[in-house]
DNA sequence: CCATATAGTTTGATAAGTTAATAATTGGGG
DNA sequence: CCCCAATTATTAACTTATCAAACTATATGG
């Protein structure tokens, strides 16, 4: 019986699936959906990585690179992105998030854990408990990074501190 | 304390963008995308409510009717999607994949999900089995409609079957 | 039988995506 | 030192996707 493993993909594409259209519903339910999933997703990037580069973003979100300058000046005229050039090597565009592209972020985040939380609610607390293990284990195992050969020298980039990742507005 | 379901609720924010992103960076890794994010969950609907209509269609993907309308078409000219005129109300359109289209889905899911297959791997079968259990919790509360007054008559489209759902190519 | 409502498509404008070309900068040999 | 290939981001030209509004066809109720 090889398919323990499939069987546990195939649910966690389901489930996945289900919980990303909930978002996806929440989002688009405001008036004026200030902030699309893709730009959304941008914020997160900029917010985890500050100072990243336009290309890691493009990468990551899954857009061109001409795709994502675009939509970062749409972001950086809202005020939401700050675009500076790179000290070290002017070619490169740091991006950072600022205050009010924080505050949107959050706002966001907010937004879609308390339409999760909605759901969530209907389970029972045990198996609630249970969940959020297996949802720490899922994370862990999913943000290992592609092995990305580590070369030698500066900085192993392995630095996942999430500014505004989960917990709330927490002091 | 009030913050146990919100911290619950935003693991699994973060863990459902996590996973989504891997599923996307799958579905582009194919040389010609044969299926984009969106067409996929046009797919999966389908199969999951084969006969219905184009308006439920669009609004489960957040798209307009026209939108929606169009992308049908597309499926259609590729042979994935049967369009046809229901009996009972020829305005309303039923919606049902062909062979080629059950395929395609079929193939795509098997795609994704080797994916997250293998993440999965790396997780100890013991907390693999926890999250397996989890998810099927999971799935559950986030299936269930949004209560939308059922009116009198017709069918309760309370019909759950999935006919690709999780299970392997089995048999 | 007409009026009104509903389902889907067509149309025309706009936004968002792509590839190709361009500008600016870096770094590595002659 | 200087040129030249490589890189990073942006601009240009074009294509595709999406939306709102108008339109077609069908259903339903008076």
């Amino acid at each position: 019986m090889p398919t323990s493993l499939q069987a546990c993909a195939a649910e966690l594409l389901d489930s996945v699936l289900l919980v990303m259209q909930a978002i996806r519903v929440k989002m688009r339910s405001r008036r004026t959906p200030e902030l699309t999933i893709p730009q959304f997703r941008a914020l997160i990037f900029i917010n985890r990585l500050p100072g990243g580069t336009l290309s890691e973003l493009a990468e990551n979100v899954g857009l061109t690179n001409p795709s994502m300058s675009k939509m970062i000046e749409g972001l950086v005229v809202k005020g939401l992105v700050r675009r500076e050039s790179s000290a070290r090597d002017r070619r490169r565009v740091k991006l950072t998030l600022t205050t009010r592209g924080l505050g949107l972020l959050k706002q966001a985040r907010q937004s879609s854990q308390e339409a999760l939380a909605r759901r969530l609610g209907a389970l029972p607390i045990r198996e609630r408990q249970a969940l959020m293990k297996s949802l720490r284990d899922l994370a862990r195992v999913f943000s290992l990074e592609e092995a990305p050969p580590p070369a030698r020298g500066a900085k192993p980039s392995a630095r996942p501190p999430a500014p505004v990742s989960s917990r709330r507005s927490g002091r």
